[in-house]
DNA sequence: ATGGATTGTCATCTA
DNA sequence: GCTAGATGACAATCC
C-alpha cells in the first residue's frame, strides 16, 4: 500500500493527541476482529502505528495544501471574502444397496441362519476396513474451518479513502459549518439585533431585507465585513474559501463502511494477514467519523467563539426585521435536541426567569421536575448570553415579531443560494451525520460554556463525574446538557458495541452453519461408502455360497438342488446342508 | 428516485 | 432509586 511506503514522521504533540483520540474512538467503535484472532490484534497494533504515521503525513499535506490555496486567494474589498485568484482546481445421493438374493432361501430357523441372516451378520461383524480407509479425508474435514467456503476468492481491495483532514483550520471549517452552530450564531446575532432594535431603533443602516437572505453563517460574513477585526475576517474567509476549495473533496466523508468488514463472507479475512490493506484502512475509516469533532475538541482556541459574537457591535446590523433563524432539518427527535421546531414557537421563549430557551415540552418537564428537564441547549444559549450582560431584551420582544420571524424563517438553502459561503455549506450538507452530531454536542457544550470536555462527560465514572460536576456551579441548562451528552455518548457507545456483538454473533453462527453443513456432507459421504461396501461384501458372500453349494454332491454324485437344500450354519461355525422342508426338523434336533 | 446500509437516538428492560 | 449497559425500534443520512 502506498501509505506504508510513506516516510516516517515526527508528529507534533497535537497530532499525537489526535491520534490518541482516534485510537480511543476506534476502541469505542470496535473493530471486532480481535475477538476471533488474538494474533491478529497484535498485528493490528503494528499496522495501527504505521497508520498513525501515515495519517500525520496526510495531515501535514493537507495543511500545506491549505496554505497553498490561501495563497491563491485574494481579499474581496466589498464582501470581505477571500476569493480565488484563479479557477479552482479540478479533482445424497445414497446409493442404496440393491441386494439381490435368492428368494428360495427364505425360511427362518432359530439356530441355523439363513442366507439373509448371514449377510446381515457379515455386515455387522466385518469391519469394512476398505471403505473406512477411504473415508478419513472427510472424517477430518469438519475440524478445520472450511476456508473454501469462508474465503471469497474475490475480495475487493479496500481502497484507501481520503480521510478527514487533520488541520485545525479544517476542523474549524467543520465546526463553523455546523447547522446548530450557525443557529447559535444566528441567535447571537438575533439578540444583538433585538437589543439594537430596542435601544437604537434608528440605527438601521442596512437594507432590512438583506437579512432575509442572510440566515445562518451569512451573518458571519456580514459581521466580518462590518465589525470584525481583520484577523477574524481572515480566519473566517480563509476557512470558508478553503472549504470551498478542491481540498474539500479530500476531506469529504467517504468513509468506508465499518460494518462491511464484518460481512460474513469476509469473516475469514480476519485470519489472513494479506488482507492488511483492508485492515489498514478500516480503522481509519471508522475513526474518520469522529475526527472532526475530536479536532474541534483539540482546537480549544477557536478563531471565534460564538460567545464572542455578541461583543461585536450590533449597530451595524439591520434591526428593522428580526433575523430569521435558520431552521435546520435537525434529525434530532430527542428529548432535548429539537431546537428548530421550538424556535418558532411564539411565547415559549418569553419566560421571564430566563428560561425562555426551553421548548414547550421542555418547559413542561421543567415545571414538573428539574431532573427531567430536557432543554434545548441551542435555545438556552441566549440565556447564557443574557447572563453575560444583556438584560432581558428578548422578553420584551413583541410576539408579532417572533411570529413574523417564524413566517419568514427560511431554510438554510436559500442562504446558501445567496452566494455567501455556498460551497462550504453545500459541502456541509453532505457531511456525515455522525460527525455533525458529536460536533454539535461539543459545540453545545462550548456554547453553554461547560467547563468539561465531552470526552470527560461521557467517559468519566459516576463518582468522578459527580465530583467533577460538584466542583463547578452549573445552571440547569448546563446540567441538563451535560446529562444529555453523557447519556447520548454512553448510549452511542453501547449501540456500537451492541451492533458489533450482533455482527459477531451472525458471523459466528454462519461459521457454525458452515461447519454443520460440512459435517453433514461428510456423514452422507460416509454412509454412501459404507452402503457400497456392504453391497460388495454381500455380493462376495453370495458368490462364495454358490461356489460351495455347487461343489456339494450326494451319494450318487449328483449336485443338490438349490430349491431343495440350502446351506446353513450355526453359531459355532458348523455348516449344514439342510433340506428346505426339513429345516424345522434340524432345528428340533 | 429509490432502497439498502449506517449511525445516532430514544424507550425500555435488566443487573 | 440511581446508574450503566443491552437492545429493539425509529429516523436521518449517505451511497
Amino acid at each position: 500500500m502506498m501509505e506504508i511506503e510513506l516516510p516516517k514522521m515526527h508528529p507534533s504533540q497535537q497530532d499525537m493527541d489526535l491520534i490518541d483520540i482516534l485510537w480511543r474512538q476506534d476502541v469505542d467503535l470496535g473493530a471486532g476482529r480481535e475477538v476471533f484472532d488474538f494474533s491478529y490484534r497484535q498485528k493490528e497494533v503494528e499496522l495501527r502505528l504505521q497508520r498513525e504515521k501515515e495519517e500525520e503525513k496526510r495531515q501535514q499535506r493537507q495543511q500545506e495544501q491549505e496554505k497553498a490555496l490561501l495563497a491563491q486567494l485574494q481579499l474581496d474589498e466589498e464582501t470581505g471574502e477571500f476569493v480565488p485568484r484563479s479557477a479552482p482546481l479540478t479533482q445424497d445421493s445414497v446409493t442404496s444397496a440393491q441386494i439381490t438374493q435368492n428368494g428360495a432361501f427364505a425360511e427362518h430357523d432359530g439356530d441355523a441362519m439363513s442366507f439373509d441372516e448371514c449377510m446381515q451378520l457379515l455386515a455387522e461383524t466385518f469391519p469394512l476396513d476398505e471403505p473406512a480407509e477411504s473415508a478419513p479425508p472427510c472424517l477430518d474435514a469438519s475440524v478445520p474451518p472450511s476456508t473454501d467456503l469462508m474465503m471469497p476468492p474475490d475480495i475487493p481491495a479496500f481502497t484507501q479513502n481520503p480521510l478527514l483532514p487533520g488541520s485545525l483550520d479544517q476542523a474549524w471549517m467543520e465546526l463553523l459549518s455546523l447547522p446548530e452552530l450557525q443557529q447559535c450564531l444566528n441567535m447571537q446575532m438575533q439578540e444583538s439585533l433585538d437589543m439594537d432594535g430596542l435601544m437604537k431603533p434608528s440605527a438601521e443602516t442596512q437594507d432590512p431585507n438583506y437579512s432575509q437572505y442572510l440566515p445562518g453563517m451569512d451573518h458571519l460574513s456580514l459581521v466580518q465585513t462590518e465589525v470584525c477585526p481583520p484577523e477574524y475576517i481572515n480566519t473566517y474567509n480563509g476557512s470558508f474559501n478553503t472549504m470551498a476549495s478542491p481540498n474539500l473533496s479530500q476531506m469529504s466523508l467517504n468513509v468506508p463502511d465499518v460494518g462491511a468488514e464484518f460481512r460474513p463472507e469476509e469473516f475469514n479475512e480476519l485470519f489472513y494477514p494479506e488482507m492488511e490493506v483492508k485492515v489498514n484502512s478500516d480503522p481509519l475509516a471508522s475513526d474518520g467519523g469522529n475526527m472532526v469533532s475530536q479536532l474541534a475538541e483539540i482546537s480549544s482556541d477557536p478563531p471565534v467563539n460564538p460567545m464572542d459574537l455578541h461583543s461585536f457591535s450590533p449597530g451595524s446590523f439591520s434591526s428593522g426585521k428580526p433575523e430569521p433563524m435558520a431552521e435546520f432539518p435537525d434529525s434530532d427527535s430527542g428529548l432535548s435536541l429539537d431546537s428548530s421546531p421550538h424556535m418558532s414557537s411564539p411565547g415559549k421563549s418569553l419566560n421571564g426567569d430566563g428560561s425562555f430557551g426551553f421548548s414547550d415540552s421542555d418547559s413542561e418537564e421543567m415545571d414538573n421536575s428539574p431532573e427531567g428537564m430536557e432543554s434545548d441547549y441551542t435555545e438556552i444559549f441566549p440565556l447564557v448570553y443574557l447572563n453575560d450582560g444583556a438584560q432581558g431584551s428578548l422578553s420584551e420582544k413583541p410576539l408579532a415579531d417572533q411570529q413574523e420571524m417564524k413566517a419568514k424563517n427560511p431554510k438554510i438553502e436559500p442562504a446558501e443560494a445567496s452566494g455567501h459561503s455556498k460551497p462550504p455549506f453545500t459541502k456541509d450538507k453532505q457531511k456525515k451525520r455522525s460527525e455533525a452530531r458529536l460536533s454539535r454536542d461539543e459545540q453545545r457544550a462550548k456554547s453553554l460554556q461547560i467547563p468539561f470536555t465531552v470526552d470527560k462527560i461521557i467517559n468519566l465514572p459516576v463518582d468522578d463525574f459527580n465530583e467533577m460536576m460538584s466542583k463547578h456551579q452549573l445552571n440547569e441548562a448546563q446540567l441538563a446538557l451535560v446529562r444529555d451528552i453523557r447519556r447520548r455518548g454512553k448510549n452511542k457507545v453501547a449501540a456500537q458495541n451492541c451492533r458489533k456483538r450482533k455482527m459477531e454473533n451472525i458471523v459466528g453462527l454462519e461459521y457454525e452453519l458452515d461447519s454443520l453443513k460440512e459435517e453433514k456432507e461428510r456423514l452422507t459421504k460416509e454412509k454412501s461408502e459404507r452402503s457400497s461396501s456392504l453391497r460388495e461384501m454381500k455380493q462376495q458372500l453370495s458368490t462364495l455360497y454358490q461356489e460351495v453349494f455347487g461343489m456339494l454332491r450326494d451319494e450318487h454324485g449328483k449336485p443338490f438342488s438349490p430349491s431343495e437344500y440350502s446351506l446353513q450354519h450355526t453359531a459355532d461355525g458348523t455348516v449344514f446342508l439342510v433340506p428346505r422342508l426339513k429345516k424345522t426338523l434340524v432345528k428340533n434336533n
